[in-house]
RNA sequence: GGAGGCGUCGCCUAGCCCGGUUUAUGGCGCCCGCCUGCUAAGCGGGUUGAGGGUAAUCCCCUCUCGCGGGUUCAAAUCCCGCCGCCUCCGCCA
């Protein structure tokens, strides 16, 4: 949730915000007036309160006369205390509910939708060939590493199976980024993929993006999207030691997601599919130092990029492009081949204390505890990433070449080559 | 899945049987001050968090003893449900 003081002494900004991601602002005079509401009752609440409490602590020691006295017009009190309590917790949920519809304010986010994107950079130059390339899903057929016809037999469509150098692809992934993780200073993590509604919520995951979640039958649990999920709750309740931040995390995990309403995009091979596996970067920062930590995990992605040797563009998303929990946002799209564009591999937000304070989480700075920012930023999705290698650098035979980088990491091999079929 | 035990202020711990002045004892840690040539030791004080009254130091009030509900004028303390942890048993990768 966004700072309540921000709603109070800038409402304007707020609106602002809204409008940049083509949001009603009606919500701003909802919470504005669920605030006024809840101060109102507490006061009622904590007069009758005191009140009870005083007189309480005479009956004690008051003589038998004037004890049934004292019983009768506190009894009277004590109902009142209720009927003010009950009104006060609605009236805080009613706040809670308003304050939590606002998503976070996206003040140096470019405005409007998808295609409102700010071009930030281009590195690398898409490469020519001098063949017909193939796109992934032939490729993966040639080498035997990518299994779409028994993914869709065994799971459904959206499915497939990693297969010999696919899964040893995606092995060789792992291992790169966690080692980058690691030389960069992160703390390794493997975090559970199915959690409470308290860490889907808190991370913003269950207003508009609900449709896109797993929940599990009966169970009041949900199957993570990504290891944000996790990792932004994995200090929930907690007041962090600020002199130790930042607290830098890689996450592996699975991701799940439903796809709703993205049939019929992507709806061939393993761009867009239900699951697939991830490292993300997870940090724990100051609000100070949150847009240049926003930055540096912007450019681990671009130097992961790098050492696959891909061509890629980097954009500043527009606010109505945003996650509810996002104030700024950076995509890195890498070049597909045979798409002729450029499609998001990597994405990494800046969400401030938007969900720290959901999750209560803070950090102590000497005799003070203040809010804390947390950041999130993918340092590999394995399908995508895959199908951009795969495309990229395949050759006239329909081998693969191997980037540098991850030579070490598939026993040395320089090329992937067909197998027999 | 079955049986039993436990969950108090950063950590450890007292209080709960016999409800009231208890945010709650003591120790450790931490912070401030004193003492000492420096360090150690010692002495004194402070140290849960949140929300309101306030723009605010101070001050005042309310909530906060795993979570939720109940009993009561009043609950850390009594009752019920849930969650988590530990031990034993069963089952199992």
């Amino acid at each position: 949730m966004i700072d309540p003081r921000i709603l109070r002494d800038e409402p304007d900004r707020v609106r602002r915000s809204l409008h940049k991601r083509g949001m009603p602002t009606t919500v701003v005079d909802d919470a504005l007036a669920a605030d006024g509401r809840r101060k109102g009752s507490i006061q009622k609440f904590e007069q009758k309160r005191a009140q009870q409490k005083e007189i309480g602590l005479k009956i004690k020691k008051a003589a038998p006369a004037e004890k049934s006295v004292l019983l009768s017009t506190t009894k009277e009190i004590s109902n009142d205390v209720k009927a003010y309590q009950a009104d006060l917790s609605s009236a805080e949920q009613e706040w809670d509910r308003a304050l939590k519809a606002i998503p976070n304010v996206a003040d140096d986010a470019p405005a409007g939708g998808e295609d409102d994107f700010v071009l930030i950079e281009t590195v690398g130059t898409p490469r020519e060939f001098d063949f017909e390339p193939r796109d992934h899903i032939e490729l993966g057929k040639l080498l035997g590493a990518i299994d779409i016809e028994r993914g869709a037999k065994v799971s459904g469509s959206r499915f497939y199976f990693l297969t010999g150098v696919g899964a040893e692809l995606e092995f060789a992934l792992i291992n790169l980024a966690m080692e980058q993780a690691r030389e960069a200073g992160f703390t390794q993590v493997i975090p559970p993929s199915m959690v409470k509604p308290r860490a889907m919520e808190g991370t913003g995951f269950l207003g508009q993006a609900a449709d896109d979640v797993y929940r599990i039958e009966g169970q009041d649990m949900y199957l993570v999207g990504t290891s944000e999920v996790p990792m932004a709750a994995y200090h929930s309740d907690e007041i962090l030691d600020g002199a130790k931040l930042p607290l830098r995390y890689a996450a592996f995990s699975p991701c799940f997601r439903k796809e709703a309403g993205s049939h019929g995009k992507d709806t061939k091979g393993i761009i867009r599919v239900h699951w697939f596996d991830k490292v993300e970067m997870f940090v724990y920062t100051t609000l100070e130092d949150a847009s240049a930590e926003h930055l540096r995990l912007l450019n681990w992605e671009k130097s992961f990029l790098d050492k696959l040797e891909l061509a890629y563009r980097v954009i500043d998303v527009a606010a109505g492009d945003l996650g509810l929990s996002a104030a700024r946002k950076y995509d890195c799209e890498a070049w597909i081949p045979t798409q002729g564009k450029y499609r998001e591999l990597t994405s990494t937000s800046n969400c401030t204390d938007f969900q720290t304070r959901r999750l209560d989480t803070r950090g102590r700075f000497g005799s003070d505890i203040k809010p804390v920012a947390t950041l999130n930023g993918t340092l590999c999705a394995m399908t995508r990433t895959i199908v951009a290698i795969l495309e990229t650098h395949q050759q006239a035979d329909g081998s693969v070449r191997v980037p540098k980088a991850l030579q070490p990491w598939l026993g040395g091999r320089e090329v992937l080559e067909p197998v027999a079929p």
